[in-house]
RNA sequence: GCCCGGGUGGUGGAAUGGCAGACACAACGGACUUAAAAUCCGUUGCCCUUUUAGGCGUGGGGGUUCGAAUCCCCCCCCGGGUACCA
């Protein structure tokens, strides 16, 4: 209550003028978008990752991006663009689902719920979204065009249907994503997970991954994100190579490798272990091993393979393959190294030149050839280049070429004898898109004669019906199953009885393409009217979370390049510029520990003791010592100091509601973007709130008189020149830092400007009016008030830009810096233009100088015009 | 392990080959006040020094350069992602 008191006492009333203009922004319909564009304006498109509408609201890391965009908007309006810049729900997901199973509320009362706390904490912040133009996944009028593009995907045979393992969890009778196990077991319940396959659509991504991987080329893009988007692509060179089976005629193995130059030191085989050929190759004596493997196998979840990852494990089938070019038999065995989902799920064993081979050789004593010259046997395999050895037979010889030769040769070779191609393989998997759950888009196909049947798209959407209960089925498909009236239906065309397809689509879905729906988002006879798409596409900032930075990016351009080859989008790729924002952590904490008596325990003991119990201490209980920190009292007891996740959990959330209510949406705003570069992590202060709080009631005291709320400057006088400097200097790094995205330190020059201008007494208007249009883009709800006072009667929000003039940056002299040998020793003014000779002249003589010339000779002289002299001495 | 990002004062950060620490937070001192809050003014990388002057300093080590936080090589640490991808 004290807290609170005390900072109104001074503060300017944000309450009053945010809350003041929202409203006029809503009334004018400030920033709706036209229908008709200004026709001599450039276009910008500026889009947020739209969130989801959970039930806990918005947190402070969401307003971090949309404050960048909102920022980015707000400059380009008044840099003359048609700004295009709209906000929706991706409002389809399990928590949803989840509610109304503990609940039975109706998902869509949550979600719209949900929606409408988001919509309200957005508008609190001042956004300048066109709101006209929100969209949500779940309207029934936006799925209909989600299930549109599945019917092209269908139409175009990039949707097939596969038997895929899925976590089947008997106990919850429901099958769970990867996020809700935890360590083989449900997270809610600790259940037992088991790994059932389930008849599921997939969608073809694979066969778009190079235009996928050449897409990424010309996408101003940040380099990690491009990165780990081809590390996923995963495109590899090789070949494909059959072994035929020893006493199996006509039976054969294909195996990829990227190394067929060391096909000569392939020594043995492995399968995956749910290779369809294992149970074939099987001889009687191994049977029993081998199935006894195959169910370990398969028992194994993910995290037990990986703790594996040392001990390499496998059995032999007991069959031999042979060597193409050699004729030699090798042995085939099984090992859960080999995964059945890359490229055959069979691999031709190395182990000489492939470090997994040469453990698993090692493991079980099988022979090691060495092919390629250089390498440390011993020790290791060689993985790297050297001259071909031990590689030559009747049919043909690489010996004595290098790896890139030999690979070119052998592939030939292999070609022409036609037991093998070269093959460029991807790690990149076809897209699982279905779900059985109830809180999805229900897909346009109903089954006739067991068989899939499109539905012709004048019967879309399909809506989901209203169930009694969100009850999983049982069987581990959707609650929908339970809907016989819904589900039983009859195929208009031949009249025949059918059942609808009772899978969802995944929350995917609805993000893939919602892009494109802001630019019409009222047509229900189009996706998109062609017309605006081209006038829109693509988007010129995209601007998200970087957890996002692989599967939502990919699968939207993969769904972008569908629309493309169905003609419905102009250009090759959805997003032209995207800035993946980071993450903003909880407020830095400094944790003591104490053992079980309760004496501190230095930090880095921690873990030896048996137990011991963290405590927060506060920030003035500790100092730095050296690189730590340690206890004021105990100087010998380290204490950890870390930022860590904005968690429930950690109670470190801090909720922008809080922020809005005590130091307004402006200040919130302003901090978001002054705490740092917009994509890195960074702790969240609450004291660095109150920093740029203090810095706008410093802007807004400035100009109006703090007792009679009257204008204190903009008089009617000249500026001086100083004033016009420090003015032009701050437009010009402002204007400069909002076209490199460098928002804190845009607020930075606005700082050091607002530090001068304090100090002048009285501002002209043509000095504080500019000031107030370069600061409303950070904090607009103050500088459209501000801007009122000063006596305009409209929106400050289509102002022009002010245009700083280089003539008023001039200076007269400047400040030269004099290095000895590139140290630091002195100053100098010189008027700007002053010749070289006259500047090393004046240095060779200043006192404070001459000192450090004493007894030495001058080497070399460097002259940085304006900038700097370095004498090079030694001793004479 | 691999891939990506990062390491600068007590803290967030600025400077991308030319004055290290802009701006802000915190701290300290002062003004105003009966007092506090707010506000305003000042100090504030470390060491040595009464002052002056100087030395050291951008995770560590080496190199390139007249000059390196910035470029190159090696190493250490922190964060995120990923899981044997043949």
């Amino acid at each position: 209550m004290h807290e609170i008191k005390k900072r109104i006492r001074n503060m300017y009333p944000f309450h009053k003028i945010e809350k003041k203009w929202q409203a006029y922004w809503e009334d004018q319909k400030t920033f709706c978008t036209p229908e008709q564009p200004h026709p001599n304006k450039e276009k910008f498109y500026v889009l947020d990752m739209f969130p989801y509408p959970s039930g806990a609201g918005l947190h402070v890391g969401h307003p971090e991006g949309y404050t960048a965009t909102d920022i980015m908007a707000r400059y380009k309006r008044m840099k003359g663009f048609n700004v295009l810049h709209p906000m929706g729900w991706d409002s389809f997901g399990l928590p949803a689902e989840q509610y109304a199973l503990e609940t039975g509320t109706h998902p869509r009362e949550t979600t719209l719920k949900n929606i409408d706390r988001f919509r309200a904490q957005l508008k609190a912040l001042g956004f300048s979204y066109d709101w006209d133009r929100e969209i949500a996944t779940t309207d029934p009028a936006y799925f209909k065009w989600t299930q549109w593009i599945f019917l092209k995907l269908y139409e175009q045979g990039l949707a097939y249907q596969a038997e895929v393992p899925v976590n089947w969890c008997p106990a919850l009778g429901t099958v769970l994503a990867n996020e809700e196990v935890i360590d083989g077991k449900s997270e809610r319940g600790g259940y037992p997970v088991v790994r059932k396959p389930m008849r599921q659509w997939m969608l073809k991504i694979t066969h778009f991954a190079e235009r996928l991987l050449e897409g990424l080329e010309a996408l101003d893009w940040s380099h990690s994100i491009k990165e780990m988007q081809r590390n996923w692509i995963g495109r590899s060179e090789g070949a494909e190579v059959n072994f035929q089976i020893k006493d199996h005629p006509g039976k054969e193995i294909r195996v990829f490798t990227t190394r067929p130059d060391t096909l000569f030191g392939a020594t043995y085989m492995v399968l995956a272990p749910e290779h369809s050929l294992v149970d074939m190759l099987t001889t009687t004596e191994q049977q029993q091993a081998v199935q006894r493997y195959q169910k370990q196998a398969a028992t194994k979840n993910d995290l037990e393979r990986t703790e594996l990852q040392k001990q390499k494990t496998g059995v032999p089938t007991g069959s031999y393959a042979v060597n193409p070019v050699n004729q030699e038999n090798i042995p085939i065995w099984i090992a859960d190294y080999v995964l059945s989902t890359y490229g055959t799920g069979a691999i031709m064993a190395v182990p000489a030149h492939d470090q997994r081979d040469y453990e698993f050789a090692k493991t079980f004593d099988l022979p090691i050839c060495e092919v390629i010259s250089g390498g440390a046997l011993q020790k290791e395999a060689h993985q790297g280049d050297g001259r071909l050895m031990n590689s030559s037979s009747s049919f043909i010889s690489i010996d004595g070429l290098h790896v890139e030769g030999a690979k070119q040769k052998m592939t030939d070779h292999l070609e022409r004898e036609k037991v093998g191609v070269r093959k460029i393989n991807y790690k990149l998997r076809d897209w699982l898109f279905s779900r059985q759950r109830y809180w999805g888009e229900p897909f346009p196909i109903i089954f006739v004669d067991g068989e899939p049947k499109p539905l012709p798209e004048t019967d879309l959407p399909i809506e989901l019906p209203d169930v009694e209960s969100y009850k999983p089925s049982g069987t581990g498909q959707s609650p929908l199953t339970t809907m016989e009236d819904w589900v039983n239906t009859v195929d208009v065309e031949t009249g025949k009885p059918a059942r609808r397809e009772t899978n969802t689509m995944p929350q995917w879905a609805g993000s893939c393409w919602y892009y494109l729906r802001y630019l019409d988002p009222y047509n229900d006879k189009q996706l998109v009217d062609p017309e605006k798409e081209k006038y829109w596409m693509p988007v010129d900032l995209y601007v998200g979370g970087a957890e996002h930075a692989v599967l939502h990016l990919l699968y939207a351009r993969f769904w972008h390049k569908v629309l493309y080859d169905a003609g419905v989008v102009s250009t090759k790729e959805p997003f032209q510029r995207l800035i993946n924002q980071g993450m903003i952590l909880g407020e830095m904490e400094y944790t003591a520990y104490r053992n079980a008596k309760g004496a501190w325990i230095s930090a880095e003991d921690v873990g030896e003791e048996e137990t011991c119990h963290p405590e927060h201490v506060d920030e003035f209980q500790v100092q730095k010592q050296d690189e730590f920190f340690v206890l004021k009292e105990h100087p010998g007891i380290r204490v950890n100091a870390r930022a860590h996740k904005m968690s429930k959990s950690r109670g470190n959330v801090v909720n922008p509601d809080d922020v809005i209510r005590d130091y307004g949406a402006d200040s919130l705003r302003l901090y978001e973007m002054f705490m740092g570069p917009l994509d890195q992590v960074k702790p969240w202060s609450m004291k660095g709130v109150e920093g740029v709080y203090r810095f706008l009631n410093r802007v807004w005291r400035l100009i109006i008189h703090e007792k009679t709320g009257t204008l204190n400057s903009a008089a009617d006088e000249e500026p001086s020149s100083k004033q016009l400097r420090a003015l032009h200097k701050v437009i010009k790094r402002v204007t400069e830092d909002l076209d490199s995205m460098d928002f804190n330190t845009a607020i930075a020059a606005m700082m050091e400007f607002l530090n001068a201008a304090q100090k002048w007494g009285q501002i002209p208007r043509s000095v504080i009016e500019p000031f107030i249009l370069i600061l409303s883009p950070f904090a607009p709800h103050m500088a459209e008030e501000l801007w009122k006072k000063l006596g305009h009667a409209q929106t400050l929000a289509y102002e022009s830009w002010p245009v700083f003039s280089p003539d008023y940056l001039k200076e007269d002299e400047v400040e030269m810096i004099i290095q000895i040998n590139g140290k630091l020793r002195g100053k100098i003014m010189v008027p700007v233009g002053y010749p070289q000779a006259e500047v090393l002249n004046r240095v060779r003589s200043d006192t404070s100088i001459s000192k450090y010339l004493e007894n030495k000779s001058i080497q070399k002289e460097i002259y940085v015009p304006g900038k700097l002299v370095n004498f090079v001495v030694s001793a004479s």
